[in-house]
DNA sequence: GTTATTATTGAACACTATGTTGATTAGTGA
DNA sequence: TCACTAATCAACATAGTGTTCAATAATAAC
């Protein structure tokens, strides 16, 4: 897999994934030219092309890495734990591992979850979340037919509120620990936005 | 506000409007040149800067036309209703109007919601629910304090909820009515996600 | 430490799109 | 019909693209 070593090599790609957090920061992933990507880097605007063929490419890239690092924790959720576990005092084991991962990478989630983001992120992440839930809402229910509410638009319900729980996590400055958040994730995904609240 | 008349004008604006949206339902909104949107609408290049200074502006000026016809129809809501109406048959008026807002422009709602979207339509959505929410929760807990559970983040994930399953109907080709898809949100918003299959 | 390797540099290249201008044509409203 | 003005067409300087090549510098391996 990683089998490249030059120091040179891991040098510019490093100044090419900083500067480009720092400009997308600013205007976004649209409209970034290698231009200024490599005067940001301090690098030589054709040593770029040594290493990407183009910006979508690096953009693309650097969300494989950072996908390939969620989807290998995400592997191991169990949703059916999250709907027959009562609220205990430790939340759900995988998905504080996963918030974790997500703040060791502040500077890129921050970014690509944010107003400048990118649509095709959030797209994946959302999938990803659907997939686990999937799978297991099918063994609860075998049947489809037996859940007296669209599965599909359950899924799509469920896995659009957490990460809406993640972008104001990140958009409030991470001020709350994996952990809460995640037990905030929990509750409200047993209780419901109203029992949350405590209404009846 | 609209005092332009001239057929010729309203004409090549429809004409790119079209060609717009054409274009970003196969490539996105990202990297449309103005060449390409003035030969897909068969004009000549130079009337494009007649009409906006630049592509950016063009696909602002038309998002503005949308979330206008949202907001004037949002404004109407009352979020009170929504958290202590029990479910009936006839589902919250206005989110029907919302929906039946969004069905009636699909061409511009599929591929702004979809996965070749725009973050900042997105955002902008998320922020108008999370207004009408906003004003109405602080009226239910005037001391934020009374909440045992945070009111940001219960925003947060009520807001981008509804916006997945606004997405997801448009995903699945607008299969329901809108009636319908107002009811789903109003019974999931009400029972939560393991209410409505039917778990404890 | 020397050497062979290779990443980076800098300059040049043709190409494409930009945004603007001025003169001309053609459609519109009154 | 006629004054007005939107749309067209050609031309322009500018800026970014993606590529090539020789020269330079850093690296890894011996």
């Amino acid at each position: 897999m990683t089998e490249k070593l030059d120091r040179r090599q891991l040098r510019t790609k490093q100044l090419l994934r900083q500067a480009l957090l720092s400009i997308v920061e600013t205007k976004g992933f649209d409209g970034i030219t290698v231009s200024e990507l490599a005067q940001a880097a301090g690098i030589n605007r054709g040593t770029f092309y040594l290493h990407y063929s183009d910006v979508p490419h690096m953009v693309e890239s650097i969300h494989s890495e950072m996908m390939n690092g969620l989807q290998a924790i995400m592997e191991e959720v169990d949703i059916n734990e999250l709907f027959t576990v009562p609220v205990t005092k430790e939340p759900y084991r995988v998905v504080v591992r996963v918030l974790e991962y997500m703040e060791l990478h502040t500077d890129y989630f921050k970014v690509t979850l944010g107003p400048k983001g990118d649509t095709s992120i959030l797209l994946q992440l959302k999938k990803m979340l659907q997939k686990q839930m999937y799978s297991k809402l099918t063994f609860l229910f075998p049947d489809a037919e037996m859940s007296p509410f669209p599965l599909d638009y359950l899924i799509a319900y469920a896995s659009s509120a957490n990460i809406g729980i993640i972008q104001h996590w990140f958009e409030t400055g991470c001020k709350l620990r994996p952990k809460e958040v995640a037990s905030l994730m929990l509750r409200i995904l047993q209780q419901g936005p109203r029992g949350s609240i405590g209404l009846s």
